[in-house]
RNA sequence: GGAGAGAUGGCAGAGUGGUCGAAUGCGGCGGUCUUGAAAACCGUUAGGCCCGCAAGGGUCUCCUGGGUUCGAAUCCCAGUCUCUCCGCCA
């Protein structure tokens, strides 16, 4: 959510702003709403100080003289009642609109309009040339019977898979790995709810405009039976971690918080049919190890968060040896609520080419302002905090890359010595029976 | 799932229709005293919105949303959450 104020004073940037997120934000109705709004707020406030002058009157009076003021101010209450019904029906209306209102966005977000506009920053490593015929991790999995997504889309439907003996290992491995590294940098380990409340999803962003990537729980859809919880199972952990601290006023000194969320992601994935519908791409529930943070309200500083965040997962993927390139998200690739935005890519051998695994955003206070996260600054002023994330690691995406580049001649896979104590000591997966 | 109790400021806790945004205590902050500290004493101590260059002023908020009333923390309705007891259960 933006500062009200902005959209007002820096209309140009707003519209400018929205225009290059590809967004649709009608500002002018908006001002349209505010000006009502204000003008509203203006009479309803005299009018209910004219009502609180005479009620402390009202009490000491007595006989004829208190009849004729209570008569008085029926009329004055009618008009009052009338007045902020009006006044509730603009304010709703600007509310919504507030909430559609983009975020603004750095100078060093490349203009575009989709994923096709990023531009590459840089890239690690360099891709395995193979000498002899490489499989996919697809026929890896089945050779090995260690992801099974027949029998996956038999029990839950497309996009949905197993994970099985040393694969459903491997990944506990990775995430076990991941968070314990975040831990010893100072971040606080989260098992956050996955089943959260509308205003998680509205305080983080995803709500209003992501309803149809969400499952959700005993909410009315077109056509379905109402139900009485109002859930959402969360898309990523952001949701609760970022939300903790939802309407609390925390202290300068405390900050930032770096929080590291682990938990299962769930993605309804609408509008993709046909979309990379091989393999573990693209699927409904994964699990993903995410970075979280709160800090001062102060641009330099989220920037210097942003890159620690970058830093922190890419030497996980460096430590994976796994070669990645750095994008910079243009802006209509962007969120809504999103300042400034990096994707990490990882070389993904099957699909010859580098394929999304992370992605790193700063929002300065756009969550913030929804959820009502402040701190106490030096001079004793309240400021909302400014938020980022950045995926740590999200498996079994993660697994693309690695099984396809850590595969032998024999149809084995080695796994990373990283791994491999959270893996009891094993160094190879290979075939079993 | 059944029965009951409750939700008030950072915390504890009064207040059951009329100057109540709210007593009191604790905590926090500032000060007096002190070599320093403690104790004691004095003062101060929520947030949103609106008007205003500012000083300042108005308004809303006692879980949330409606309602009754000239007037609601207090009465009515709906919802949410918490606690206790019983049942069921990973």
């Amino acid at each position: 959510m933006l500062d009200p104020a902005i959209i007002i004073e820096q209309s140009d940037l707003i519209r400018e702003t929205a225009r290059k997120k590809g967004l649709s934000f009608d500002l002018d109705r908006f001002i349209e709403l505010d000006t009502k709004r204000r003008k509203l707020q203006v009479e309803a406030d005299k009018l209910r100080s004219q009502k609180n002058e005479a009620n402390g009157k009202i009490a000491k009076m007595e006989g004829e003289e208190r009849q004729a003021v209570i008569a008085e101010m029926k009329l004055v209450a009618d008009q009052e009642k009338t007045l902020s019904e009006d006044l509730r029906e603009v304010e709703k209306e600007w509310k919504i609109l507030l909430l559609q209102a983009p975020g603004l966005m750095s100078d060093k977000t490349p203009e575009g309009k989709d994923d096709g506009d990023n531009v590459e920053l840089y890239t690690w490593g360099k891709p395995r040339s193979f000498e002899f015929e490489a499989k996919d991790h697809v026929q890896l999995g089945l050779d090995l019977d260690i992801i099974d997504i027949e029998r996956g889309v038999k029990i839950a439907g497309s996009r949905n898979y197993f994970l099985k003996g040393d694969g459903a290992l491997l990944e506990l491995a990775i995430l076990n790995y991941t968070l314990q590294k975040l831990v010893a940098k100072g971040f606080t380990a989260f098992l956050p709810p996955m089943l959260v409340k509308h205003e998680a999803m509205l305080g983080t962003g995803y709500f209003p405009g992501g309803e149809d990537q969400a499952y959700a729980l005993g909410v009315q859809r077109p056509g379905e039976a109402i139900e009485s919880d109002d859930k959402y199972l969360i898309g990523t952990s952001e949701v609760s971690v970022a939300s903790y601290h939802k309407n609390e006023t925390l202290s300068e000194e405390e900050l930032p918080k770096l929080y590291a969320g682990y938990s299962y992601c769930f993605r309804r994935e609408a509008g993709t049919y046909g979309k990379d519908t091989h393999g573990l791409y693209r699927i409904h529930q994964f699990q993903k190890v995410e970075q979280v943070v709160l800090c001062k309200n102060d641009k330099e500083e989220s920037a210097k968060m942003h890159e620690f965040l970058l830093k922190n997962a890419e030497e996980v993927l460096q430590d994976l040896a796994l070669p990645y390139r750095v994008v910079a998200v243009c802006s209509g690739d962007m969120g809504q609520g999103q300042y400034y935005k990096n994707d990490i890519e990882t070389w993904m051998p099957s699909r010859g080419s580098y394929g999304e695994t992370h992605s790193c955003s700063t929002f300065l206070d756009f969550q913030a302002r929804r959820l009502n996260i402040k701190y106490k600054d030096a001079n004793g002023d309240k400021r909302f905090v400014h938020t980022l994330n950045n995926t740590c690691i999200a498996s079994p995406r993660i697994l693309i890359p690695l099984l396809e580049q850590y595969q032998n001649k024999d149809g084995s896979i080695t796994i990373p010595e990283v791994l491999q104590p959270y893996m009891g000591g094993k160094s190879k997966i290979t075939k079993t029976i």
